[in-house]
DNA sequence: ATAAATCCTATCACTTTAGTTAGGATTGAA
DNA sequence: TTCAATCCTAACTAAAGTGATAGGATTTAT
């Protein structure tokens, strides 16, 4: 985990939020957005993307079409995917805290252990209800309002 | 950060907080605890414990004897110690995230990525609630209810 | 003086992270 | 058919972080 900071959200897991969030931006549409465009938008490292989109792909939260003029798009609604699914499909599960580990039912080994238990699930839980509230329409639309105030400014 | 939970809480600050809460039990005394007795009944490996120890004594949140019949003593009320507060000092305060780090009124360089911003504040904001909500006075008198539950049921 | 304990600093093994490199497979267009 | 764009996959690497160990210096009670 990136590990100096409570919030463990590494830059892989970022940059395959704003990936998607980009695909999500052309929701719905069947034109392909290529790597590379995705990649010079959202200053992510294009070859590294690569495999960010691959993995997604496999996910099913994005399509791809092979071959000259393919690229990405996003076919299931982004009303469907939370932001907390993306994050716990991309870093996987694995816990930090041994207390959170699985089996359930194993008991602290150790004087005390227990009465963190409740905190970490207490913390996991408030962060979860927060990530898997936010869809990436939810983030569409903000974006859509962000847009228009800059446009008014102008 | 523990990189790859959601939830990133070193197996060094689980260590510290195990640790504090070892003292926290024997407060207030004035006899001293050895790196030892806690190493074995925290089941710590000792001399990473003593660098912890060093470290939480240069917080402030306890104090060291030296030489023969040493040890480690709180000196606090750990009624005002908070859970969030030990986690911060020493885990540092490194943002995993971009989007957090300084300064404030940056912005963000990427397109959609300050729709994340507000996401990240309140993720942090709900933990940081609950941990400095908790003090190590509330974990020591869970644990005497532990206790008591479990000598009822013997 | 001696033993017991903390203090300090360096080192090490291991894992994770954040990519890069390389080549291959697939497809559409000319 | 040929070519170029594009995705696909695996292997590799450099750097950083993590967890732990080691040796010695210092302090203090006895």
């Amino acid at each position: 985990m990136i590990m100096s900071s409570l919030l463990g959200v590494s830059q892989k897991c970022q940059y395959a939020l704003r990936a998607l969030f980009e695909l999500a931006l052309r929701y719905p549409g069947d034109t392909v957005t290529t790597v590379s465009e995705i990649a010079e938008t959202q200053n992510i490292p294009p070859r590294f993307l690569e495999q960010i989109l691959s993995k997604l792909r496999t996910g099913g939260y994005i399509e791809s079409r092979r071959g000259n003029q393919g690229g990405y798009v996003m076919t299931v609604s982004p009303s469907s995917i939370s932001v907390g699914e993306i994050i716990r499909f991309v870093e996987g599960s694995d816990e930090s805290v041994d207390c959170l580990k699985k089996p359930e039912s194993s008991h602290c080994p150790f004087r005390g252990v227990c009465v963190f238990k409740n905190l970490w699930e207490q913390a996991k839980s408030a962060m979860s209800d927060i990530f898997d509230a936010t869809t990436f329409k939810d983030l569409v639309d903000k974006q859509s309002t962000v847009k228009c105030e800059l446009d008014y400014t102008i």
